[in-house]
DNA sequence: GAAAATACCATAAAATCCCATAATATCCCA
DNA sequence: TGGGATATTATGGGATTTTATGGTATTTTC
């Protein structure tokens, strides 16, 4: 299993390529597809990613299972309609398409964030500012980032 | 199941370079990723760390749940951020990256500590401050270690 | 043929490898 | 049990490779 942790930004050129941080790309080349799959997300200004192994895993799992419920269902499909796939050039980039750097208002800066199975890309001030957001929200609620009991016991 | 036990003191070189002690090294070196993954301690100044292994544990189970409220899920989704994934070199050390350097005010020496799934990196000043503080309130509390908790508000 | 996409090349900075050494720790056998 | 032989650590520094980032050339598309 692949897993994607740090923080790391990176320029935008003009032809709209980014260098994936090589934490993140070295687990990507190892895939069968040879770059990532890239989606808006629906909750932010953000561009959600992964590698072909999840999107293939989640697809099994959909076609598999009837515990998704049918908004579930309706949402991963819609997920998967505005996919990019993204391939690396040689030296380790992706293309950013429009409509992504349109949704994440990016201009230089992308800032590439691990969040375990997947990963987001960002617009650094936008993300600076959902961080705070997030830490505002979990002091006022007292929330801490301890993690609820593994179950497994490692 | 891997625990990490006792406390060591290592010197960091100019290149940020430090041994990990041999005993963690040995567990860590045998798991999917070999080296490991380090936090800002969101309690104190110092360093979180854990193997792959763990951290694929506490993924899965937050992938598979829905016992996180959103603000939760953001809040770890943070620390997955916050993370660090530092490979052994082969002589078996890591490169401790300079926001973790400064999170923990680490100069020249890195204190190792197990603490059983996981351990922690400290500048040794500030752990011999925190260990008085520890056995300070242990001692007026007149705590001693056991496997049950003490009800809380006692 | 023009515009867009892709491949190819170049470079500085940073990360990593590789080797060397001294200090420990561990082994092994009389 | 002692103590020399061997292996493992911890640590340092130079050499090499990788990474991030440009730019130019070539191919594709319509």
């Amino acid at each position: 299993m692949t897993l994607f942790f740090s923080t790391i930004i990176n320029k935008m050129d003009a032809k709209c390529r980014v260098s994936v941080p090589s934490s993140f790309r070295n687990s990507l080349q190892k895939q069968s597809f040879k770059g990532l799959i890239a989606f808006p997300s629906y909750q932010n200004n953000s561009i959600d990613a992964c590698g072909i192994d999840r999107m293939e895993s989640i697809s099994n799992s959909l076609d598999n299972s009837n515990d998704y419920s049918k908004e579930e269902f309706d949402l991963i499909s819609l997920y998967f309609g505005e996919a990019e796939q993204l391939p690396f050039d040689k030296e380790g980039r992706i293309i950013l398409p429009k409509k992504l750097i349109q949704h994440a208002e990016i201009s230089k800066e992308v800032l590439f964030v691990g969040l375990g199975p997947t990963f987001q890309m960002w617009n650094p001030f936008a993300y600076d500012k959902k961080k705070e957001e997030t830490i505002k929200i979990a002091s006022k609620k007292n929330l801490n980032p301890r993690l609820k009991p593994i179950p497994k016991g490692i």
